[in-house]
DNA sequence: GCATATAGATGTATATTGCATATATAGCAG
DNA sequence: CTGCTATATATGCAATATACATCTATATGC
């Protein structure tokens, strides 16, 4: 994904593609669904998971079958084989209880980062309300005010 | 940083090191400080990150330089050498016009992810909810208030 | 036979990061 | 002068997550 071109959502607005990589959450939004939705396989996952994905960038296919082979070897889902079903047969995956513990501490670690996202959105958005009106925000600030005419 | 084995916070809480990789968003973290506290060097910068980061981890000296360096040639800060002080030379960093405007265009891509990681985290808490009682924390709630003995 | 939908899995390249290391300037103790 | 420490920048390397492409296989419809 190359900086600055985003192919999805080219031009419109800053986007998550537009600004590099950002992780995509992928292991905390797969845990959910399949917490929420009970077991399923990953073709099916792969559908219900940009309602809940985190970033306006859908989830690779690739990378969801990788995070649930992953999450297996971590003992956090378990699996079998659906063959019952005409087709090719689909690879079960069902969250277990340590696997429901870590969901809980991933929203734990989301909601600390949430908290410190929000408060450096605020911080960006106070640089420019001292353009106009009453200034101050700087602690150590003790220049003129009227030579900063940056306007 | 294998996974789940955080020297730092070894075995205390949740904390973002132990659930795997998160990008740390240096990023926005170095233009938001850069036109905050104004130009500055890289030795100078480690130290106000930590403040301003966005994760529990401190931002890598290494990985500091290269995105000042990676900064600069996508034209998002300029910068010079101080040899005037004692010491070892100092690399000054400014944050260019077109530093600022990506600073607030990520400062919109991160008030994005913030709503949808505070709604995940709501979500995870709703299934928690269900267990017990039948509380209800959306706001046409018109449950019995009395149900709800959290403190 | 051929295209298409379903379903899983892997190959490869790139980006960010963590940790270690290299280089250089300068002050100070002995 | 030697050794130690602090300051300051920069790079090397491995690990991890991801984006995109590709491969395999089953089944249906034409």
């Amino acid at each position: 994904m190359p900086r600055g071109q985003c192919h999805r959502h080219a031009g419109k607005r800053p986007c998550s593609c537009a600004m590099g990589n950002l992780y995509r959450f992928v292991e905390p939004v797969v845990l959910f669904v399949l917490e929420h939705h009970g077991p399923a396989y990953g073709y099916e996952l792969s559908k219900e998971l940009a309602e809940h994905a985190l970033t306006d960038t859908e989830i690779d296919r690739g990378a969801l079958y990788r995070t649930l082979q992953r999450l297996e070897t971590m003992g956090f889902v378990t699996s079998s084989w659906d063959t019952s079903g005409t087709g090719p047969a689909r690879h079960i995956y069902g969250i277990s209880p340590d696997g429901q513990t870590h969901l809980r501490e991933w929203a734990t670690v989301l909601d600390n980062l949430q908290k410190s996202m929000a408060a450096f959105v605020d911080d960006v958005a106070v640089l420019d309300q001292g353009r106009q009106t009453t200034v101050d925000s700087s602690p150590e600030s003790d220049v003129d005010q009227d030579v900063l005419t940056s306007g």
